[in-house]
DNA sequence: CCGTATCCGCCTCGATACTG
DNA sequence: CAGTATCGAGGCGGATACGG
């Protein structure tokens, strides 16, 4: 249906690999909880939760860590005791994207206080 | 305020560099912008609009463009003509980012698949 | 051509209460 | 301990109409 311009040579961004990216990780904690279990493997529900801080509700938690397994990224083993005990354990294909988040942050450490800085001032004209 | 217990060596995610960058680039088009513009330097509004293939409303993009603006990743030159001719080209600190976009979109196209398959499998579960 | 202004739906996330 | 269920606020983004 979609008209293309030869002179435009426009980009194919209707599956757009970027867009799926973020839509999957664009979220407030997913991306966390990789990079915490990229650095234990193997967590416990609760412990999890105490590194990131309580900052995120046990419902977020929960929500986050299911998706995450839907997805592949990490498995989740109910051990079945009283009281109950459950691990994440990272996947391959999880690990697989601790590099590239490592990538994020150390450019986020080089770059983002300018960025704040920049937009302080802009804001500020 | 905060307890650090030492036997949780709780890690540091309050001002988080990862969580940075995804609260400033996770909406729906800035990274798409940039990749735009990381391919032509330099392009008029109209032009990235097409670029993008009209998904995007004119407020969006607006609004997208001076948020990019504010943090430096680009420059925006206004030609005071008739009809307006206004020109947004990508900075070095917005190139800087490119790589990294780069390095996401090779990663999600040899994972996406295999991954809205796991998911599409455990919703059926 | 390049915007601005306004309204509004949706969806994420948090708070709270309850359970096996 | 590790969830589930429900409610509600807040903010992003789309639609639409108008302006220099």
């Amino acid at each position: 249906m979609k008209k293309i311009n030869a002179l435009e040579s426009d980009f194919d961004f209707k599956n757009c690999p970027v867009r799926k990216v973020l839509d999957r990780f664009g979220d407030k904690w997913s991306l966390l909880v990789l990079l915490i279990l990229g650095k234990k493997e193997t967590l416990r529900f609760n412990e999890i939760n105490k590194a990131i801080g309580s900052d995120i509700s046990q419902k977020m938690l929960t929500v986050t860590l299911r998706t995450l397994e839907a997805d592949g990224f990490l498995i989740r083993t109910i051990y079945p005791e009283v009281p109950p005990r459950v691990e994440y354990t990272i996947t391959n294909l999880g690990k697989s994207l601790v590099p590239l988040i490592d990538n994020l942050e150390q450019w986020a450490k080089s770059n983002m206080s300018a960025i704040e800085k920049s937009r302080d001032n802009f804001v500020k004209v």
